[in-house]
DNA sequence: CTTGACCTTCCAGTCCACTGGAAGGTCTAC
DNA sequence: GTAGACCTTCCAGTGGACTGGAAGGTCAAG
């Protein structure tokens, strides 16, 4: 099987399979004669697990660990459960995040409507943003990287 | 007013400032005889607004080109009630997405408590995660760059 | 024998908002 | 005069998951 036959049943892009071998997901094939990547039927199981993986929102370096478990002869049970419950309470974070996020925005929408552009000058920059949660601070939501 | 005070009373450190002057969120200040930024007053509001802005989830980006209008002389009302309703539409996307991974998630977490690890063998890589949702693929979560 | 589909490698860029560090200059207090 | 706090510039890196492109090699069909 070569790449791109992989790529045509796994759904993903040689380029990605090759980026999947590099970060270690999946162990170098043997080669044809001629250079190319022969890949043995099983890899295209690797490659289903780790779309269903990621598709639980697990990233690539969980799979990786994951996939090195399994390598290793090990059960991941333990590991996969601990992943889940980690990434549930990272989701339900990111849900409060965003529910603060919106009530602020709807809070601005709302504002916005009842603004009077004509009103607004160039004292605060903008009448709809400044002056706005100036009480209640603490805010600050999509900073993925603070 | 120097750098280091403008990044006091902003709660910013002084390369966070340098890199909104290189990004163009903030003007060029004058400079004293040793080559130091000096900053006049109303910086310290500018900088403010982008605090604000940000926590009501608009990137610099954006933010940029509300202080663009702004600084241009015209009233960016229209500009940013339109963000406001595009960041509404976004969080309400991403509210979506994360509560589908939610709760898949805990299907994953139902399953990995009904598992028994000596049970789960190499053939699939992982019982928990493998062969779930292999009916409703529809999922891909936290794809920010997809 | 040529076309063109496929493959190879490697490097760089994308997005976002910073952050770190090196190598040096300036200012104030003692 | 010197310590040390602050400032300057510029370049590179972070995380996450790819994606694009250049420059070239291989293979099957016509």
């Amino acid at each position: 099987m070569r790449i791109g036959d992989l790529a045509a049943v796994s759904g993903l892009t040689t380029k990605t399979i090759r980026f999947y071998e590099h970060a270690g997901l999946v162990p170098e094939p043997p080669r044809t004669p001629g250079g190319y990547r022969d890949y043995p039927e099983r890899t295209a199981q690797r490659l289903a697990f780790i779309r269903v993986a990621q598709g639980a929102g697990l990233t690539l370096a969980e799979i990786r660990s994951v996939l090195a478990l399994r390598d290793a002869g090990a059960a991941p049970c333990a590991h996969v459960t601990a992943l889940i419950d980690q990434h549930l309470a990272d989701i339900e974070r990111r849900l409060d995040e965003l529910r603060t996020t919106r009530a602020a925005l709807r809070g601005l929408a709302e504002r916005a409507a009842a603004t009077d552009p004509s009103d607004c000058t160039d004292s605060d920059i903008c009448r709809i943003l400044a002056g706005a949660n100036r009480e209640h601070r603490p805010m600050s939501p999509a900073r993925e990287h603070p």
